[in-house]
DNA sequence: AAAATTGACAACCGCGATTCT
DNA sequence: TAGAATCGCGGTTGTCAATTT
């Protein structure tokens, strides 16, 4: 059978947004609030599926998103929730205030991946990359071991922090890193042992 | 100076989860 | 309670600017 499109696509634009969209959808979440996504862009006039306004919104035009770059301090923390989290983005985002779950994505897949890389990190695992007979970091060996250490026993003491709560089925992740996390329980949800 | 390559990021797509009827 | 409708997430693609050859 199949699911049915999101929106009539013969009808829909498509690609980058036009400042004239951008402002038809501002004004109208401005006027009605975010609400059902279906039926918003015939309401406010758009030529878009709900989809695409939902993420042009949530992702740029949101007022309380912060832009620009990324601080050293954010960088350490998506490092770490990832370690704990995996790809969830959208819960790593929830920790980051002004930070969309695209951004940082984008963020990881362009920045943070290769800096764990050149730290002799695997950006999936967090662990060490051993391959035998190949240094990954031919020039400065020193630092290499020195961060691979220091990366492990920050994975390790988060670990030994994590802890669930029965209470209400949600895990509450203490880190000892000055961060708390709450999320919904999911049976998929793989700590670290 | 032009072509090719790389990097960054906005946007799209498919699908699972959730809500509604 | 089942099926349809909708939402939200994560992976992927497209596009454009910067850099390299």
């Amino acid at each position: 059978m199949g699911r049915s499109p999101c929106c009539e696509k013969a009808h829909t634009n498509k690609g980058a947004w036009t400042k004239e969209e951008d402002e038809k959808l501002i004004s109208y979440i401005k006027a009605h609030g975010e609400g059902c996504w279906r039926s918003l862009p015939k309401a406010a006039g758009l030529l878009r599926c709900g989809k695409s306004c939902r993420l042009r919104w949530i992702n740029y035009l949101r007022p309380d998103l912060k832009r620009g770059n990324f601080t050293a301090e954010e960088d350490e923390l998506i490092i770490k929730l990832h370690s704990l989290l995996g790809n969830k983005w959208s819960l790593i985002a929830g920790r980051l205030p002004g930070r969309t779950d695209n951004e940082i994505k984008n963020y990881w897949n362009t920045h943070i991946k290769r800096k764990l890389l050149s730290r002799g990190l695997d950006p999936q695992t967090h662990r060490p990359i051993d391959v035998p007979g190949r240094d990954p970091f031919p020039s400065t060996p020193k630092q290499q071991d020195t961060s691979m250490a220091d990366q492990d026993a920050t994975t390790m003491k988060m670990a030994q922090a994590a802890r669930v709560s029965s209470d209400g089925g949600y895990l509450d992740l203490d880190l000892n890193l000055d961060l708390t996390i709450s999320l919904p329980y999911h049976s998929s949800l793989q700590l670290p042992s």
